[in-house]
DNA sequence: TACGCTTATTAACTTAGATCAATGAATAGA
DNA sequence: TCTATTCATTGATCTAAGTTAATAAGCGTA
């Protein structure tokens, strides 16, 4: 399965020297390229899965369901993500994801990746990287959800989706598409509908941002970095040990 | 510096088998065992750190300083755990951590841990597993704060340490020792202190716990389970491909 | 033992945000 | 084009949890 140009190289490439033949490794244990229609369920709450799945295209979320019927939405799966980490490292999975648009990826097993790292070593530290930034991710998302107020935590979402979609090019500098529902922003940032709804119409009131249907203008940069004191993650490149240079 | 007996080594056995040569190559890299004193600062929030820090003894934790001056807790530390994770990948910390007792801990530098991982590549399967565990668990606190009520909040907080304490025998079947006063969890909760202090006492007279000064006594376990829907992460061994076993 | 500081507890008051319910608007199939 | 959902918006009401402030209990140290 050639890879080229899939966001995940975007994304690797900007923390570690991906050779032609790093790439060449890496497609070879890829089955085949998927995808599944908006709505299908790619990982269920309970199930096994054993698989990495990168998404070359599309959206999804991974999910918690409590028997209250609420749900949390841990994350939001953009072009990029790998599905499956940190799933594959568990007996179950304790989360589902869901696609939310179509949905294409390229998918490997577990086992076959694990035993790529064991001939090269740098995919080892390739995924601590991946899990490092998921980490980092949901860090921010617990601050977010902890102790920032309901405005803030919109603020700091669109930026954090918006830089996490210019790193794999699929945003421009101040505006992007984003096919998510109310209620699906609300269950990632721990609010009901209708409020989330009135804070949108606050943002769009301090001209902090412009949205119609899907697409999201983020009319005022500085104002919703300030507002949400979002914090850029400059990630450090992996280093590479002198003999190997 | 030997690690044997040290909790690090009783959470990766349960993953994996470390041989003795295994053990032999961490201790190879590690530096000089350290401690600190309650309320040392071990990362301040903006600044650099390359280090991993296994901690041997003792509780911290990692926080987020808001402006407002509000503060979240991202995780608690306990013994086991390692300090320097994620934020060894990024250029810098966004995040605080101060040790909340005393702490002793071993420690060797990023880069030395990265070149071990090149030479053998399960030292980087290791830190992917425990940057899934970490992901996990930030998983966990992410349902926690969004969804849940504040005494669903608190049962699950005091089960997972529980858990986790009792992975490095830290804690016996029902009980533990925590040394943490209730700005400190009202901080991982994303409550105020008050209400804590009310919601702790609704588990007393429900007997879910019994707690004087730092010993938390879970009377029901089941009880306690069952409120906060809490289910145990259990993870998967690291496979080892054939031709290493 | 006494002092001072930190921590726990309680109460009164206020408010942000949930809930419930209804109404429009938009979109996708038939 | 029409119809059926799904989705966005608004309003009224209610309550959980924050805020503030005061008091009590513990604890470490001189």
């Amino acid at each position: 399965m050639p890879l080229t140009g899939h966001p995940i190289v975007a994304r690797l490439t900007r923390v570690m020297k991906l050779s032609a033949v790093d790439v060449k490794s890496l497609e070879a244990i890829f089955e085949r390229d998927l995808s599944v229609r908006k709505r299908e369920e790619l990982i269920v709450q309970g199930s096994e899965f054993r698989n990495l799945c990168f998404v070359k295209d599309g959206f999804a979320i991974r999910y918690r369901l409590l028997r209250s019927g609420k749900r949390q939405i841990l994350k939001v799966i953009l072009p990029g993500d790998v599905i499956g980490f940190p799933v594959s490292f568990f007996d179950r999975s304790t989360y589902a994801v869901v696609a939310v648009t179509e949905l294409t990826y390229a998918v490997c097993s577990f086992d076959s990746y694990i035993r790529l790292c064991y001939e090269q070593p740098q995919f080892g530290l390739v995924l601590s990287w991946l899990a490092a930034q998921e980490a980092a991710t949901y860090a921010e998302h617990i601050v977010n959800l902890g102790r920032r107020t309901p405005i803030e935590r919109l603020a700091h979402l669109l930026l954090e989706i918006h830089a996490r979609l210019l790193e794999v090019e699929r945003a421009d500098e101040t505006s992007f598409n984003l096919p998510f529902s109310q209620e699906v922003i609300a269950d990632v940032l721990g609010l009901s509908v209708p409020h989330l709804n009135r804070v949108i119409q606050q943002l769009r009131a301090e001209q902090l941002i412009t949205s119609n249907s899907r697409l999201i203008e983020l009319t005022d940069l500085a104002g919703l970095r300030k507002l949400a004191q979002y914090q850029p993650m400059d990630l450090a490149p992996i280093p590479v040990p002198k003999h190997r240079e």
